[in-house]
DNA sequence: CTTGTTTAATGATACGTATAACTAGTGATA
DNA sequence: TATCACTAGTTATACGTATCATTAAACAAG
């Protein structure tokens, strides 16, 4: 009791200093397993992650960790490598009690299955693209309005005057949305959406894409929007080996803003990424308090921003 | 038994099945904690880094999970803000049993402090800037030689013509190497080594030494070698900023190639990060079989690359 | 039918903690 | 002096697992 930093008005003041003093001599460390065993605490939340290479969720974590750290929680990664077959395996780690809650970007599972770890009382904050209906389970959303988002920037490159603008796209993930606001904005200003399809979330992938997206002969796209930062910095790389000049010949536009971007000159839509990070932490240990469990399931919205830079 | 994979020739097929049918009914899965407690061991193994968000870690991170996962172990990241006090309360986390091993970047820790957690028969891998002794405690270590791979770096510098090369340095970390590194070559060329020193391995460091750098009003360096990308990313950024071009104005050298260093054409050391967080990963499982944790350390050596770019 | 031997299944224990239950001690009150 | 109330300290129990010890059953050999 006295080491659990309690405040302990059973104990005297004699006694405390004494287990303090005796607790100190002796390197005592009290056993981890042990406690989460007893308590059926693990004081550690997970976070799960399509992919730790992506500077994006680096600067998620730490908004996360900032918050879970003072409050004495820890964070554990887990990276699912954007696969159904990661994220499936995330499940049945925490299954096995591992955290106490979850904040997690799912690309493939949806509420049915996640429904089985709320349900064993392990409350789930998700980073979404869009707003997600009341539910009674502990299942939070925190997300930006990607569907606005994507039409904003479409927009924008419209009033640059492209009139021929490809979206890069990936399978999973929030590229449906943003696809979504994109298909939107272009149908809205008479032009026609047209999408190139890669699997990943990669640079390898957007330069693929562009690689797609360059081989058209005939009217060809002046300006390409990916669905990502990754994508389109791999994009923007094989524009230019490709001999085009950005924004000239082809202008370029991302999404997330991770610190390349800036680097580039990318024009992008910014996700408050540390901050989505804190208020998922913020929401899960709402959670984890007495009652919190109970509470109808909430959806939380950041704002974006559209950071005009010079690649569109 | 059963459940554990274990090849069970005490168990008959037929009640193997009955197991295995009833734990799929029940949805059962084993309590972690349980498991750790009654084990004593996690099939954890932690990552200590000082700072997720620099690029080169979550290669490294990527490496170590490849590895410990198909060995069927986790992986526990655990960021120390490249602080002493950080540092410490990794230790103290790490003696309280949550993992079985650790692969980590100690900027202020030493092999007495260490020596605590290996005594507790917790193996240590230490990504390390040098060859290190071997000891009789099962810590080993990974390293490139830094100093060598600055002393290139820097000779090839001297080879571009440059006379006058600053150094920009943390305080921390592997720094020191470096600049050992750097020195040699400079004095060996009867050159003189001069040091820009800030606090953290960041762009803001690095943009605020370079501020200092240019602020030099007679006989300015005409290159800068930076002790990593960071550094080198901030440092290129505030030399843009102030209207020079790189590298006609400033040449600017860096350290480890993350991805941004080839976007921006970052004349760098390459570091084998994946192949480092994957043999730290192979060293730390060996400690962990029968008998591993009484062979004496071992300080395994990769190899650089100069990478040779636009930026100087 | 007994004895010994093997095989299958059941029971008991400990890991280190948190908490509840209990015991002993100390004054205070009637 | 006996009763009660309260404090301080001690003991017991359970968390879920892995492992060791024990019992029961089955079978073969004499």
């Amino acid at each position: 009791m006295v080491l659990n930093k309690t405040e302990t008005p059973s104990v005297p003041a004699a006694t405390r200093a004494r287990i303090l003093k005796l607790a100190s001599e002796l390197d005592y460390q009290p056993n981890h397993p042990a406690r989460m065993l007893r308590s059926a605490r693990t004081m550690a939340l997970a976070c799960v992650i399509p992919d730790i290479t992506n500077p994006f969720y680096p600067g998620l974590v730490r908004g996360l960790q900032s918050v879970a750290t003072s409050a004495g929680y820890d964070v554990l990664i887990f990276d699912t490598d954007g696969r159904a077959e990661g994220e499936e395996r995330a499940t049945s780690w925490l299954l096995q009690g591992r955290a106490d809650g979850v904040v997690g970007t799912f690309f493939h599972l949806r509420v049915p299955q996640l429904t089985t770890l709320a349900r064993k009382g392990i409350p789930i904050v998700r980073l979404e693209s869009q707003h997600k209906p009341k539910g009674p389970l502990p299942i939070d959303s925190v997300y930006i309005d990607n569907a606005e988002a994507s039409a904003a920037m479409t927009r924008y490159l419209i009033e640059r005057g492209h009139q021929r603008i490809t979206m890069i796209l990936a399978e999973v993930g929030p590229s449906p949305r943003r696809a979504f606001g994109y298909a939107s904005a272009m149908r809205a200003a008479g032009l026609v959406p047209e999408f190139v399809t890669d699997s990943r979330y990669s640079e390898q992938s957007g330069a693929r894409a562009m690689g797609e997206v360059l081989s058209q002969t005939r009217g060809r796209a002046t300006a390409v929007f990916c669905a990502n930062d990754m994508l389109a910095v791999g994009a923007m790389v094989a524009a230019r080996a490709a001999g085009l000049s950005v924004p000239d010949d082809i202008a370029i536009a991302g999404f997330d803003d991770i610190p390349a971007a800036k680097l580039l000159g990318l024009t992008t839509v910014r996700q408050p990424e540390f901050e989505l990070g804190a208020l998922a932490a913020h929401t899960l240990l709402g959670r984890l308090q007495p009652g919190g469990l109970e509470q109808p399931g909430k959806s939380l919205e950041l704002k974006f921003e559209i950071l005009k830079r010079s690649s569109a």
